[in-house]
DNA sequence: AATAAATACGACCGGTCGTGCTTTTTGGTT
DNA sequence: AACCAAAAAGCACGACCGGTCGTATTTATT
C-alpha cells in the first residue's frame, strides 16, 4: 500500500469541492456557480481550485458526474433493496420524494434545476446533462418493463408512457415543494402514482395502504 | 384624444424591451439576464434602459408580469374558446403543448425555467413567480372543478390532485422536448392526460379520438 | 419662440468574474 | 538531511457586471 499523502490530500479536496459544488449549483445554477464563492465556502483560495480543474467547464462537468453518483447512492440504491416489480417502482418514487423532503440539497433537485437552466445552452455541459437524463429515463422504463414482465402490470402496457408520468410527478413535486405548499406537493406526487398503479396492478397487496 | 408622442414612444420601447427580456430570460435565466445583452439585442444603450426601470430587479419584475400576460394571451385565452368542462381542460393542455412545440420562446417555458432558477433565491422576484404559479394552479383547479360540476367528471373527484397531474405532464413536456426527443415528449404529455380523462369521463364523445 | 418634460446616449465607477503566472507550503522518496 | 513533486496560495490581467452622471434630442405646452 503506497498511499501517497499528497495525492490523498488532493483527492479529499476534490471530493469536498464537488460535494459543495453540487449543493451550491442548486442555488446559483451550474452556470451561476462562481469559483470565488465555491472557494470561500470551502475555505480555500480560488486559484487552489484551478489546480484540480483546468477550467470552469471542467469543474461543471465533474460536478454533474458527482451529482449523478449522489443520486445513485441516495435514491436508486436504497430503492433497489425493494423486490423487483411494482414494489421497486414505488420504492424509487418514494426514495425520490424523501430525498426532496429531507432537503439534502438547498435548491431541491440538481437535475431539475440544471436541466432547465441548460435546455437552451448548447455545449458539453448540456450534453452531459441530457445524457444523465436519458440514463434516468431508461432506468425508469426498465423498472416499469420488469414489473410488466413479472405480471404485476398489464403485459401490453406502454412502458415509456408510464415512466414519463412517474418522472413528471416527481419533477413537479420538487418544484412545488419550494414555491408553494411542500406537504401538498409530496402528497399529490404520491397519490398520483398510487392511483395510477392501483388502476393497473391486479394485486393490491403489492401497494401500500392509504387513502383511496 | 391627447396621445402624448413622448409617452407613446416610451411605451413602445418598454413593450419591445419586455418582449425581448422574456425571450432572453428563457435562455440566460432571469438572473443571468444582463442589461448590456438586452440593450444590444434591442439596439439601444444600456443607460437607456435605466430610464424605464430604476434597477435590474424592477426590470425582472416587469418581465415576469409580461410573461404572465403573454401566457394569458397565447395559452389561456385560445383555450377558453372551448366549451366549459372536460373539453376546455383538454384545450388548455393542448394549447400549452402547442405553445411549446411552436418554439415561441427559445428556452421553452419562461415559468418552468425561472421558477426552478428562483426556488432557492428568496426575494421579490421569487415571490412574484410563486404568485404567478399559484394563480395558474388555481386556474387549473377551477377548470377541473367546473368539469366535475357539469357532471363530466366524477362528483367526488380530488380537483387539486388532477390539476397537479395535468401541470406535471406539461412541465415534463417542455423539459424533455429540449433535451431528448421532442415528439415523444409531446406525445406522452397528450397521451397521459387522454388516458386519465378517458378513465374518469363517462362521456367519451367529449374527448378527441386517438390511440388507446 | 421659449420652456419643460420624457427619452436616449456615451463615459465612467467600483466590483466580480474566469483565468493565467509565480511562489510557497506540504509530504514522500532516497 | 537533501531533494522533489504535488497542492495550495498570492497576485495580476482583461472582460463584463449593475449602476450613476451629465448631456443631447425629441415632443408637448405656453
Amino acid at each position: 500500500m503506497t498511499s501517497d499523502g499528497r495525492l490523498a490530500r488532493g483527492e479529499r479536496t476534490r471530493a469536498a469541492t464537488l460535494d459543495a459544488a453540487v449543493a451550491l449549483a442548486t442555488e446559483a445554477g451550474l452556470h451561476g456557480l462562481s469559483l470565488a464563492q465555491l472557494a470561500d465556502a470551502l475555505g480555500v483560495s480560488k486559484s487552489g481550485l484551478f489546480a484540480h480543474w483546468r477550467s470552469k467547464e471542467a469543474l461543471q462537468l465533474a460536478t454533474v458526474d458527482r451529482a449523478v453518483a449522489q443520486w445513485q447512492e441516495q435514491v436508486i440504491e436504497p430503492a433497489l433493496r425493494a423486490p423487483r416489480g411494482v414494489r421497486r417502482l414505488w420504492a424509487v418514487h418514494e426514495a425520490r420524494i424523501d430525498f426532496y423532503a429531507a432537503r439534502v440539497l438547498p435548491g431541491g433537485c440538481f437535475f431539475a434545476n440544471t436541466e432547465f437552466e441548460y435546455n437552451a445552452r448548447p455545449g458539453p455541459v448540456r450534453d452531459r446533462l441530457a445524457g444523465a437524463f436519458n440514463q434516468w429515463t431508461a432506468f425508469l422504463e426498465r423498472l416499469v418493463q420488469q414489473a410488466a414482465d413479472l405480471g404485476e402490470l398489464p403485459a401490453d402496457l406502454d412502458a415509456p408512457q408510464l415512466a414519463y408520468e412517474i418522472d413528471a410527478l416527481g419533477i413537479s413535486a420538487v418544484m412545488r415543494s419550494r414555491l408553494l405548499d411542500p406537504d401538498a406537493a409530496y402528497r399529490h406526487a404520491r397519490q398520483g402514482l398510487l392511483n395510477r398503479l392501483r388502476a393497473l396492478c391486479p394485486d393490491p397487496t403489492l401497494l401500500p395502504e392509504g387513502p383511496s
